[in-house]
DNA sequence: CTCCTATAGAACACATTGTTGCGCAGTAGA
DNA sequence: TCTACTGCGCAACAATGTGTTCTATAGGAG
């Protein structure tokens, strides 16, 4: 018993719409009747499908907010691993509609659980990249494991998102060329102390 | 010509009620409606104050933003000026209405111009202190000024912010501890290359 | 005391949110 | 093709929130 294509139509334009809204206008403006004037689908038919504007907005979030996978690239060297993999969360943020939700999702984990773990699933992946870069840098040499690991990547993450979430500057490759030498020469200068 | 005390009354009773409702329920509360039935100012005097919600919300978040004045301490070592202005900063961060509006403001301001200014002009505040720390400890010689202070301020203080806002976890002594230390170890080994 | 002005309160128009009932049209199954 | 089902558009509706305007009242300044 297949589904009714008019309900798969239906789902996808709306939430096409909504998408769009919710980068572009913020999260207060997706409601029923804005998605309903952007597509000419009925508020009517738009309640069937979500009963009130919490759902319509978290189906929105859900198809934004899945962090893509990142293939990993620990060959060395450290500098270039570590490069390659904060130009890829830099890249993110700025050119994808992840970056710009990004702020909405900070808000919502502060007072809804969902978000919150959305966004903590998401940091822990990120840093479970970057602590693939700094262990395979310790397996080959580059560093040794005396390094405090666990806030170099901390710092290494929280850096753009600040950056771009709070002070709204621009990220660049300028800046993460500076970004990644801080980090590498704190590394290498506290190695084998 | 002094002001009438009846203005003065009202903007206070009403911002009071409004920064209470703001942390309590959050943004999207802040009505003149709300603001009104808790503390019994007549919905048309508030729109005399605040012609429209924005700039009762607006002023809502300028109460809770504005950067408490932080006595300098620029005495030094730096290592102890830099613990004792992010311990504030922490402060602020766990035990003060503008930690648990912070997330608010992040997200308005992905959209709202005057939020980013609340947010960017407080910002400017936080790096001001930073920045003198840093400056302070180059005239003592304590470190040189080839260190790239801009990014050690921005770490210093995007760390916290991270931490709290984005990854939810605790802003404690002795990760405050680590972290300065962090800091003022790259600091010191980058001097006077 | 007198003038000025801030406030309270009510009435009003308007937009948004959410609900309900009905006719129509597209879909699936025989 | 015929029939039963179901999603859709539309209109009407209540409830709430937003913003305006008017008048009467009360408090403050000179």
């Amino acid at each position: 018993m297949k589904e009714d294509p008019r309900l798969i139509a239906t789902r996808q334009a709306a939430l096409d719409a909504a998408q769009r809204i919710l980068v572009d206008e913020g999260v207060l403006h997706v409601t029923h009747g804005a998605v309903s004037k952007a597509t000419g689908i009925s508020r009517s038919t738009l309640y069937r499908h979500w009963p009130d504007a919490r759902c319509l907005r978290d189906a929105a979030f859900r198809r934004i907010a899945t962090p893509p996978n990142i293939p990993p690239k620990t060959d060395g060297p450290m500098r270039s691993d570590l490069r390659w993999l904060l130009g890829v969360l830099m890249g993110a943020l700025n050119d994808t509609p992840w970056g710009q939700i990004a702020p909405q999702v900070v808000a919502a984990a502060s007072t809804d659980e969902e978000a919150r773990l959305v966004i903590t699933e998401f940091m822990k992946d990120r840093f479970a990249s970057v602590e693939a870069v700094f262990a395979a840098a310790i397996g080959r040499g580059e560093i040794t494991d005396d390094v405090p690991v666990d806030q170099l990547i901390e710092l290494a993450v929280a850096a753009p998102y600040f950056r771009k979430l709070i002070r709204h500057e621009a990220l660049d490759e300028d800046w993460l060329d500076r970004h990644v030498d801080l980090l590498c020469s704190y590394a290498k200068t506290n190695s084998g102390r």
